[in-house]
DNA sequence: CAGAAATCGTTGGCGCAACCCACGATCCCT
DNA sequence: AGGGATCGTGGGTTGCGCCAACGATTTCTG
């Protein structure tokens, strides 16, 4: 599958790999009816706790527009809460509630088995080394 | 950016480098007035030869329906010729021009170009590392 | 302190890539 | 002669990453 001249090229691998890997993430998450907005979210309000959607977007790379979109299926599931902020009226504060930690928990889950699959064919130290590869990439075009 | 529990999981990784890379070429190719699906038709068209719609699109891992557009779109710009088959009425054969081909030529140093800025961090010795894992995952990741 | 500038949530839109389904036409195999 | 596969095409959908604009609010600044 794709041309040869593309075959070797490391964007065109790595546009492949990351394919495959959505394929992966997506499949699994879609068994909790969840998708890759919604783990980033529930992932970063675990982390650092409640904050304003502007914020949210800021630590997950995700737009303010496609954050609210997010919460609101988020917290149509009582995932997670939004409260307007009493010192900013113009924000509101999103927490992670219980029911929303335990789902984060089974995504979590989730996404530690695909990991598994996909690194399958590759030795522990091999994958070490991938991760150290893609981390000096993703450091250096990261300003 | 990210949550810490995604930033050391090689699926993220792997596509936010996927998506930097994504950026450049999609940057690149742009200034072209191309996209990712005609650069992969003309090449599979450079290498292989003339072939069905259907053929291009198993070639290119692109749907049939997508192929439809896309050589559309290359048609328009007389970079590829679209001519019904005599020996099986239901095909079409695709033909590269010869504009085609030097749009392919400039559209190869494009991509070679931007190869270099995406692994400009890495050492020859880590660049050819990072493509054998990357081919090994891929090679198991089909089947 | 008033007015300008920045920020916030929200709506609505765009493009790309990767899919799916259904149709009529045509071919191939029994 | 039929049934089943294949082909081109048109019509969708989804996810992700963006951008523009708006009213409300806050902050900066002159």
């Amino acid at each position: 599958m794709g041309p040869a001249a593309l075959r070797t090229a490391p964007s065109w691998l790595i546009n492949q790999v990351a394919t495959h890997a959505g394929r992966l993430v997506h499949d699994g998450f879609a068994a909790h009816g969840a998708r890759g907005y919604h783990y980033r979210l529930l992932a970063a309000l675990h982390e650092h706790g409640p904050a304003s959607q502007a914020d949210l977007g800021r630590r997950c790379g995700i737009d303010r527009s496609d954050v609210v979109a997010a919460l609101n299926e988020l917290a149509a599931r009582d995932l997670v809460r939004r409260t307007p902020d009493p010192d900013d009226r113009r924000r509101n504060v999103v927490t992670l509630t219980e029911p929303g930690r335990r789902e984060l928990d089974r995504l979590t889950t989730t996404l530690d088995q695909i990991q598994d699959t996909l690194l399958a064919p590759l030795t522990p130290a091999d994958r070490t080394e991938l991760t150290r590869l893609l981390t000096a990439l993703l450091d250096h075009h990261r300003q």
